[in-house]
DNA sequence: TGTCATTGAATGACGCGTCATCTACCTTGG
DNA sequence: CCAAGGTAGATGACGCGTCATTCAATGACA
């Protein structure tokens, strides 16, 4: 019915606005501050929230809404910037696990700090 | 806050769950039946509910969170598929408005009501 | 053990969005 | 009327994400 469809539309509009909002803001801080994109912060985070488990990079998959080849891809970025490291799997050698390095710890735990800060400006 | 701080990336997470969510179903119902994508979508959408002013072009740059260039490209898309025309303005030569076919009204009414139905099955 | 299917990850072609820039046109001040 | 500045829109280089494909390693089963 219209006022359902309208009230659908009201609600996916406002997602919608949040969620490019927010996410440009991130984006720019994080840009600016740590030369890092919103993609890359993710995939630190997720790292860094599990650093105790085992082969990452197939379990990453499944934790964002990214793509198998564009975590490659980040993880490429991120490994070039020095911030994380693949390590190869003993028990299973087609997977890698991966790994903070030291300044990839570091970065991140001041990136998050911005990036809470962010959200709490961007959220209601 | 530590608790704040978690009730914020979680709010966030479900902002990015439900956008990601929703435009990929969007996306690829549209993608699948009309051939057109989310942009092209919303772009239809907002010329479709504004058909009676002038000189669009600069007023949907306003009314999307996209790049007046990517406007210009998205429209550049629907107008080889036949689905909106360019007009230029007689009183400021520089301004373009824009008007759908006959093609683009009937389309955009079809991918409306499978927008909505999507928005329907993926929002609360 | 040898074959065949499967799985973790990398890669290349491609599409799209962004930024910076460009062109045409309009406006204002003298 | 002309010059300088501003504005609408287009365009090209570029970065990133996706899809399809590829490769190596593994598992399953005869």
């Amino acid at each position: 019915m219209a006022t359902t469809d309208r009230q659908l539309v009201e609600q996916w509009r406002s997602i919608q606005d949040a969620y490019f909002r927010t996410s440009c803001a991130i984006d720019r801080a994080l840009e600016s501050k740590f030369d890092i994109g919103l993609n890359e912060f993710e995939i630190l985070d997720l790292v860094a929230e599990s650093s105790d488990t085992a082969c990452r990079m197939k379990a990453l998959g499944e934790r964002t809404p990214m793509t198998q080849s564009a975590v490659s891809k980040v993880v490429d970025r991120l490994e070039k910037a020095g911030l994380l490291a693949r390590h190869s799997c003993a028990d299973d050698r087609r997977s890698l696990f991966l790994e903070l390095t030291e300044a990839g710890r570091k970065l991140h735990k001041q990136a998050a700090v911005e990036h809470r800060a962010v959200l709490k400006e961007n959220l209601s």
